[in-house]
RNA sequence: GCGCCGGUAGCUCAAUUGGAUAGAGCUUCUGACUUCGGAUCAGAAGGUUGGGGGUUCGAGUCCCUCCCGGCGCACCA
């Protein structure tokens, strides 16, 4: 709010002075160190550089034209060109009165954007795993943020639905079928799915014990092969017959498939209510069946891609350089085509031409300004070709939309290699849930004994998931980081646990102050004094700012430090000023301080995703 | 081989157009308790930001080069 004002008197005063330069670069941010004052800005020192001016010219220059006389004490031109703002008192107290008198806490975008944000996609028949919590997590995060700050999302949830895999996963349900196993009648039918694709997976790469064990199991039924024994080819004759039939569209297949698709969805929304996810849309792979066909046709028209070794691939088009070239790789010291498949040898399509349609169908329905992907940095090279080729496909709508991967790394474990279970197989993202709630449990039992048996239930649970979706939210999410349960739900430190406790702290004063017969009065302004009241209080007007930060450049990291820093800024003032203890009006000025700083603190963990509790 | 991403305190992680003295937590040491929830707070110690060079008033951040680690490189997604 503040900032806003002095940024737009700051870029005024620039344009004024300096009529060519780039206002866009013109910005006003919160200092690094409460010495230097409240905000700074550092553009003057680009502009004066750019230009070859002497930038304590400029900045004397633009200081003396710039009046912030009502919100600020004397601009400060420091060092090699810093202007340094300090805010008065006043405007302080009067600014935070605003914000806490008004039902949002955060100002609404300028100008609200439509967002189609793209995230979890996990496989149906597969159990979710720990790696699906990345994806998840921090895309529910950005969308949640960016609701908060006005703009329009919708969130997708592109499941994969579709694939070669289902060859083997319609042999696997017959077989079962035939052995007298009903999957989606077993009690986790997802893990008899994922064990009937590792038998039939194992059997058709050779694995002759899986074929045998098959075998015994088609003994004497209708499904014996003409031989009377299946061997690894014929195997894979029957999986590529039953993938065939399925793309066909029609019968058994099509009936098994949307079984494994009922049973796989509500593994999905028992994991997602847990996390408190929710999609607007669940628009899976196979949704986007029917374009296909017609999106290689096109592009073939185009001339944009062509036949290869009997595949139909993307050619790079030679406009840029090798090197940044998606579409070439070095071989041998040389650039060879690395083209984008669009449809195999086998006239089967793979998930390229799905993402292609599947841009074109979000743009024809919601016209966004943005889509966004929260997928593994991984497949940065595949997102590459995909904007790419998408750009050469439809220019026009292209132009209209910004396409943007955003990626994250690995997992790991305390060995450093991927996280996973003892035994090395990969965490079950139930079972991850599962035994975060047990150790929040158990803490909760050790320190406060005074909670029912639904009370300790519900703070292990809000606790137990707040701590493993903010240990994958707080650090830079391009860096693969160690998962360590001891950290994660630590009291000390930037983690969940000490931000809820936090909140439960603010809380108690409100019950404490009930029991004493004290009311919360509204209309009792905030009036710092104190420096430590007056550091939470400055800290307090910068969330909406925070917010816009995390947008920028998707990293809901920066909000967990803001609210770790407020936790911080709130613990000082805290212990530095006595709230109940101290007379009216300063006792009604630091309750709404500390009823602004709780709400602040809980829609931020909202933001995140991340519940608060009133007592834990 | 080529490309992408990383390498920051003993450990786990930060660092917002290139910005001011690179910050936290854990660990170690020292303080604050007839506590508004001590599940807390204050202080100390800990760094050649992998090495070297360059650009700049200013580099963890940009450029070059080398070393180490991870990942990716045609019909899985």
């Amino acid at each position: 709010m503040l900032h806003h004002e002095l940024e737009i008197q700051l870029k005024a005063v620039v344009a004024k002075i300096v009529p060519d330069a780039d206002l866009a670069s013109v910005l006003v941010r919160p200092c690094p160190d409460p010495k230097f004052g409240d905000y700074q800005s550092s553009a003057l020192m680009a502009i004066a550089k750019a230009r070859k001016m002497n930038p304590r010219q400029l900045a004397t220059q633009v200081v003396e034209q710039l009046d912030v006389s009502r919100s600020c004490e004397k601009v400060e031109i420091a060092g090699p060109g810093f202007l340094n703002f300090r805010i008065k008192h006043t405007a302080l107290n009067e600014t935070l009165n605003k914000i806490a008198g008004a039902d949002q806490l955060v100002e609404p975008a300028a100008k609200p954007k439509t967002y189609v944000i793209d995230f979890s996609s996990p496989n149906v028949a597969k159990p979710m795993h720990v790696g699906h919590i990345r994806s998840t997590g921090i895309g529910d995060a950005i969308q949640r943020v960016l609701r908060l700050l006005g703009h329009n999302v919708i969130t997708d949830n592109h499941i994969g639905d579709w694939g070669t895999q289902f060859g083997i996963l319609l042999v696997g349900w017959a077989t079962a079928s035939v052995s007298g196993e009903d999957i989606a009648e077993a009690t986790d039918p997802i893990e008899r799915l994922n064990f009937w694709y590792k038998e039939l997976h194992a059997a058709c790469s050779g694995d002759e014990g899986a074929v045998e064990r098959l075998n015994q199991k088609l003994e004497g039924t209708n499904l014996q092969s003409s031989d009377n024994r299946f061997h690894q080819t014929s195997l894979q004759d029957w999986v590529r017959q039953e993938l065939v039939r399925l793309q066909q569209g029609k019968g058994q297949q099509r009936q098994i498939w949307e079984s494994i698709r009922e049973i796989s969805q509500k593994q999905f929304d028992e994991i997602y209510s847990r996390l408190g996810v929710k999609f607007d849309q669940t628009l899976g792979e196979s949704f986007y069946n029917p374009q296909l066909a017609g999106v290689v046709e096109d592009l073939q028209k185009r001339g944009i891609a062509r036949e290869s070794e009997g595949a139909v691939a993307v050619f790079s088009d030679g406009s840029m350089p090798p090197k940044e070239d998606p579409f070439l790789v070095s071989r041998d010291g040389e650039w060879v085509p690395d083209p984008a498949l669009i449809r195999k040898r086998d006239g089967g399509f793979n998930y390229m031409t799905t993402d292609l349609a599947t841009i074109d169908y979000r743009l024809k329905t919601w016209s966004p300004d943005e889509i966004v992907y929260v997928v593994d940095d991984r497949q940065g090279p595949h997102f590459k070709k995909l904007f790419l080729t998408f750009a050469r496909w439809q220019p026009d709508a292209a132009a209209k939309v910004k396409l943007r991967h955003v990626g994250f790394g690995k997992i790991l474990g305390d060995d450093g290699k991927p996280f996973k279970t003892r035994s090395g197989d990969t965490v079950k993202l139930g079972d991850l849930l599962d035994e975060a709630e047990q150790r929040a449990r158990k803490i909760v039992e050790e320190k406060n004994q005074s909670l029912s048996e639904a009370e300790r239930r519900e703070v292990a649970r809000v606790v137990g998931i707040g701590a493993i979706k903010y240990a994958d939210l707080a650090p830079n999410r391009q860096t693969d980081y160690v998962f360590s349960w001891d950290k994660m739900l630590a009291f000390q430190g930037n983690t969940a646990p000490y931000l809820q406790y936090a909140y439960t702290r603010i809380r108690s004063i409100f019950r404490k102050a009930a029991e004493d017969g004290i009311a919360v009065d509204a209309a009792v302004p905030i009036a710092a004094t104190e420096p430590d009241e007056l550091a939470l209080a400055k800290h307090l007007l910068n969330f909406g700012l925070t917010l816009e930060y995390v947008v920028e450049d998707y990293r809901p990291n920066y909000l967990c430090s803001y609210l770790y820093e407020l936790a911080g800024f709130y613990s000082r003032f805290y212990e530095s000023c006595p709230v109940l203890k101290s007379d009216e009006p300063q006792r009604g000025s630091r309750l709404r301080l500390c009823e602004l700083a709780g709400r602040i603190l809980k829609q931020g963990l909202n933001a995140l995703g991340i519940e608060t509790l009133e007592q834990m």
